[in-house]
DNA sequence: ATGGCATATCCTATATGA
């Protein structure tokens, strides 16, 4: 079983994309991130036509989040992060696809720090620990992906120089996702590639892409029920060295399928 | 300290992103 996550930039903008990654790497399960469009623009048939069903909660111009199945229709558990009534933007979607819960987030960026984004960012963060929490107090395989907008250690990032001040390395933002793994969460792509430099973001300024000046922010987070059916894990860097690419690329884990429980084996 | 680029929209300009 594969499960991805894309930050696609601009859904509308990045089908052509979207659908010719489909086709060759034939993902499981997708989460989306940064549709950028309303509910009613979602691609919903096209989609279909190439195998996926899907869910999402789209908003105009910014944000949007979506479930993607292959052949399969993603069940809805919720579409919002708890905690904020008040907060309407569309950030958090959560489904099961067979026995799997699986949640597409999109952390809120947070620059300029200080500054108002940045105390969203930090309090959407704290909900997402506290929801978390509650995720795996439940016994079932559980998933948390999407662009987390932190990386995690200057390991994850080709170089601090000119992003000391940025948003995704405040140690604020690197001790709140510190805090939520070890709630017991494994970052798959890091858990599977502990020593090799890995990125999922390489922004459109300065050649970033052409010198592999990037940065990990994208991760899958794995529950304990399934972190030891993690079989390979990594990042489809092609897609961003397509023609007009969104600044992310696909970063992907496999699972092994469940192990038989002890003892339910009929006799021979 | 700024800007480089890309996306979406109320589109010869502005907001947002990371």
């Amino acid at each position: 079983m594969k499960i991805a996550t894309f930050n696609v930039n601009g859904i509308a903008s990045r089908l052509p994309h979207l659908l010719l990654w489909l086709e060759k790497e034939a993902p499981d399960v997708v989460c989306l991130q940064e549709l950028k469009g309303i509910d009613k623009a979602f691609p919903a048939a096209t989609l279909r036509k190439a195998g996926y069903g899907a869910i999402w909660r789209g908003q105009q111009s910014w944000n949007g989040v979506a479930i993607l199945a292959r052949g399969a229709d993603p069940i809805e558990v919720r579409r919002d992060l708890p905690g904020d009534p008040s907060d309407d933007h569309s950030r958090y979607l959560e489904a099961t696809v067979g026995d799997v819960l699986i949640a597409s987030l999109y952390l809120p960026n947070g620059n300029p720090q200080p500054g108002p984004k940045f105390a969203y960012k930090l309090k959407w963060f704290d909900r997402l620990i506290e929801h978390a929490q509650s995720l795996r107090a439940a016994p079932r395989p559980t998933i948390l992906a999407g662009d987390f907008n932190v990386v995690p250690t200057d390991f994850d990032i080709y170089n601090t120089r000119s992003w000391k001040k940025d948003a995704l390395l405040q140690p604020q933002s690197r001790e709140r996702y510190r805090r939520l793994l070890e709630q017991g969460w494994t970052d798959a792509l890091r858990a599977k590639r502990p020593e090799q430099a890995i990125y999922t973001f390489w922004d459109y300024f300065r050649q970033h892409w052409e010198r592999n000046a990037g940065l990990r922010i994208d991760p899958l987070l794995l529950s304990d029920e399934l972190a030891p059916r993690l079989a390979n894990a990594g990042v489809d860097t092609w897609v961003r060295g397509l023609e007009k690419a969104s600044d992310h690329a696909p970063a992907w884990i496999t699972l092994d399928a469940p192990r038989k429980k002890a003892g339910r084996r009929p006799r021979t």
